[in-house]
DNA sequence: GTCTATACTCTGATAGAC
DNA sequence: GTCTATCAGAGTATAGAC
């Protein structure tokens, strides 16, 4: 039993849930401090109170939001297996990164308000798991490159191409959209076009 | 003479500059809500009603700052020469682009927060001078994939990535910072990287 | 042109009835 | 558990002296 969890009814449950939701919507669209709690409130349902007796302060919400975050966003990451055929391994990872992006848009912003602000609630976050995380899985990268299974290229930046170039369909979903007009599937079209510019990167 | 440009004294030119300047840095770390005026007229080394004197509310301050940036924003991208060699014009935005996020990065993280909130003060803009803008070079770009001097790939989304990848090191530069480590030159590296990236992907 | 003082609104948070 | 009422502080903007 992890220690956070404490009972609740069912009805907490579900309030909280819709807090948590509408505070992802919120933030995610104005930012910390842009969004309010007045707002956050009327998407949830609930009166502003209400929603003080769920949490204690509007940092509160935030906080917990961003702690949930980061692991799940690391998630398609860690599933990147060692014993896998390695330009397969690198696909499946561009191809789960950019179906987080056409999923979970909100979070993805959320999470790049965060970073573009300099990070002041996931510092130590970034600074640890996320740093931890890219050092395991740049040494098996650099050793597909030695076994001249993939072509060889900094292993640190072709994870941060993955993440920008994933990323960026979500983050700037609005200028991609202005860009290529009404009659276009951004997100289709990015997972041939990322699969093409991986295969030619990497191919040994 | 532009119909925008009213006579100013020098100390007024002075105090303006020295306000957008300020605005710059606050907009760009704290978002068009998060900053404060008596913030910014503090970078400034002003009082928030002289600030106040200049422009006529915060909005102006911000509305100055991002009408000037989408242009100063494009410049690189307009300099791509339809008659110069493909792969070197294209290496060649790269680099400029990665110099702006080096050189510039509150001005890309002020663009960056903007269009991530939707973009609600520069709609417009990235609806039309953006939009015109990339479809002029795209077609420039599948003349040179038709003629076989750079390989196939879609032109546009070859734009995005480009975009993605260079703003990437000014946008998520604390991420990046924390991953490497300080001992690393992001930019440096980078550039490195992404020529051989823009390389493989477009030999003919 | 620049400052002090202040009006007025918005927002986060609390008190207390039900 | 949820609501109405309200407080305290921050924030934009203005008035008016100098």
């Amino acid at each position: 039993m992890p220690p956070t969890a404490r009972p609740r009814s069912r009805i907490q449950q579900r309030n909280r849930e819709l807090i948590l939701d509408a505070a992802l919507e919120v933030f995610s669209l104005h930012g910390f401090r842009g969004a309010t709690l007045d707002q956050i409130a009327e998407v949830a349902g609930l009166s502003k109170p209400n929603l003080l007796y769920y949490f204690p302060s509007k940092e509160a919400v935030h906080k917990v939001l961003l702690t949930g975050l980061l692991d799940s966003w690391l998630d398609p990451l860690r599933e990147m297996d060692p014993e896998g055929d390695p330009l397969a391994e690198i696909l499946a990872y561009v191809r789960r990164k950019l179906e987080m992006s056409r999923d979970f848009p909100r979070e993805s912003r959320l999470f790049a308000g965060e970073i573009l602000q300099g990070a002041p609630r996931m510092r130590e976050a970034i600074e640890g798991d996320l740093r931890d995380l890219v050092a395991g899985k740049s040494r098996i990268l650099s050793r597909w490159m030695e076994e001249g299974r993939i072509a060889r290229v900094d292993p640190v930046h072709l994870i941060f191409s993955i993440w920008a170039l994933t990323q960026h369909y979500a983050d700037f979903e609005v200028q991609v959209r202005a860009v290529l007009g009404p009659e276009h599937d951004p997100f289709a079209e990015a997972g041939s076009f990322l699969e093409t510019l991986f295969t030619r990167l990497l191919a040994p």
